[in-house]
RNA sequence: GGCUCUAUCGUCUAACGGUUAGGACACGGCCUUUUCAAGGCUGUAAUCCGGGUUCGAUUCCCGGUAGAGUCACCA
């Protein structure tokens, strides 16, 4: 069917740090097109900095990936090429391609040491990009630079080429930030005699202040542990990030990872970087929401609901379950439900609220009116059957009794408050519903104790 | 500073010489069974500047300007 089985892509990762958003970005593009082609995306772990990588850091990939359900077909570390590195190396110098250079080190000042150095024509290289068209570059500037320390050492530009080539790389989909690093390699491939792949450059997201995406300047906004430990859904993030620098061409914009795959073509990728906004991120991630089965919604709510709501006196899961779809309304991430205790918006479900005079009364009714009015929804409720009690019900029977007044407001009010002990709160048949018949009316008269 | 790249609403973007410059987020207004949320409708808001090319430029070319990336014995 495909006639385009050939395209391998790859993502390779630095275990030097969590895994950052950037990098997520670079995956899911890598991703999207080899999927897209029938072809095999790979991972490779870039752990030739023996000093920095660390293994948490390299599970922190793993699982972040795993999360995003972003799936590779092969798993590499560098590492463990490193004895075709020094095949490659050694054959540079046989050939006076490279050769080793004595000289003072450059991290400590003084020693004198041996590296192995490109020997660089100082030619001028064009490369061919898919993203940003024809580059050209004249190399004289980058000098005879240094592709190793010693034989065990590669440095990065000569251990990616050496590892690309060895795996067959077709299409080396990257940061826009590496550009500068591709005249390098491709005159690193030609002198190793193997076939230059072709190159895709996407543009770099910026943070709010247009800077690179740093750990340094803009600290855990960039680890996408953080947007996991916060409740985002991995297929909000994985569609929120594909739409800066791409666009599908139509107007739609919730996208699966399937869907992604399917729509996703580098001509639609564009050549200047984009800023991350964390209000179109939230968006799409509430409409990620709503699209979860509601098994998915209550799993997840629960997953984050602290245990200042789960110790209230009257908290029960079966009435927690039923309040879901009404949290999903107000929340535009998961673990926006860890401040719904402590007096927020979940506390009075469970809990006997304390009311306060003035509140109770409607601005512009009087302590009297709402009395009234409260006292004949006391007893429209109080005439309604334990099996009548749903929110249609309540809110038929109670609105019957509104409607004939000259505004709903002075009635409604107050055995909102009465119910919730908020200014802002769900509607009072929600929270009746919720509550259940007995503690509604025990709620009410407690309103009715204060207005007395 | 050198090198490379980029340039449409505040932000993400559509337009591949001819559009009242479209959509989304955010923001404002209105509506909807009090408030909040959700939902519906609606409004404000953009082609960086200057030259060309062309009957006609957001679109093509050149020059400015601005922004970004990168300049390791890190990756």
């Amino acid at each position: 069917m495909s006639t385009n089985e050939h395209i391998i892509t790859r993502i390779a990762p630095s275990p030097t740090g969590f895994f950052h958003m950037g990098t997520l970005r670079t995956a899911l593009f890598c991703y999207l097109y080899a999927r897209k082609h029938d072809g095999k995306y790979l991972l490779r772990i870039e752990d030739t900095d023996k000093i920095r990588s660390k293994k948490e850091f390299e599970d922190d990939i793993l699982e972040s990936l795993k999360w995003l359900g972003i799936e590779h077909d092969a798993f590499f570390r560098q590492s463990e090429h490193l004895s075709e590195h020094k095949i490659y190396l050694q054959k540079l110098i046989d050939e006076d391609k490279a050769y080793i250079s004595r000289e003072e080190s450059k991290e400590n000042a003084g020693e004198m040491r041996e590296v192995i150095r490109f020997r660089n024509k100082s030619e001028t290289v064009t490369f061919h990009d898919l993203i940003l068209g024809d580059v050209t570059v004249d190399t004289s500037d980058l000098g005879d630079f240094v592709i190793a320390k010693d034989f065990d050492t590669p440095l990065y530009n000569f251990a990616v080429v050496v590892d690309d080539c060895n795996a067959n790389i077709t299409h080396v989909i990257r940061g826009q930030d590496h550009v500068p690093n591709t005249p390098r390699q491709i005159l690193l491939y030609k002198a190793l005699d193997k076939p230059v792949p072709a190159f895709a450059h996407i543009p770099l997201i910026l943070a709010p202040d247009k800077q690179k995406l740093s750990k340094r300047k803009h600290g855990e906004s960039v680890a996408v542990s953080t947007y996991r430990k916060n409740g985002y859904l991995p297929e909000a993030l994985i569609n929120f990030m594909a739409l800066i620098g791409w666009n599908p061409g139509t107007e739609q914009e919730i996208f699966s990872l399937k869907g992604l795959v399917e729509a996703f073509t580098l001509e639609r990728v564009q050549k200047s970087p984009g800023v991350f906004n964390l209000d179109k991120l939230n968006w799409i991630n509430k409409e990620h929401m709503k699209l979860l089965p509601i098994e998915e919604q209550e799993k997840r709510v629960f997953e984050f609901l602290p245990e200042s709501v789960t110790n209230l006196p009257h908290f029960n899961t079966e009435k927690m379950r039923t309040l879901v779809p009404n949290i999903i309304e107000r929340i535009e991430k998961f673990g926006d439900v860890r401040t719904m205790g402590d007096g927020g918006e979940l506390t009075f479900f469970f809990e006997t609220p304390t009311l306060v005079r003035d509140s109770l009364v409607f601005k512009g009714s009087t302590a009297d009116e709402g009395k009234t009015h409260l006292l004949e929804a006391q007893a429209i409720l109080t005439n309604l059957g334990e099996s009548d009690w749903t929110i249609e019900t309540i809110k038929s029977a109670i609105m019957a009794y509104a409607d004939t007044l000259p505004k709903r407001g002075p009635a409604l009010h107050p055995l909102r408050y009465a119910l919730s002990g908020l200014e802002r709160s769900p509607d009072p048949f929600t929270i009746a519903n919720a509550i259940g018949k007995t503690e509604t009316l025990h709620r009410i008269q407690n309103a009715l104790t204060i207005l007395a």
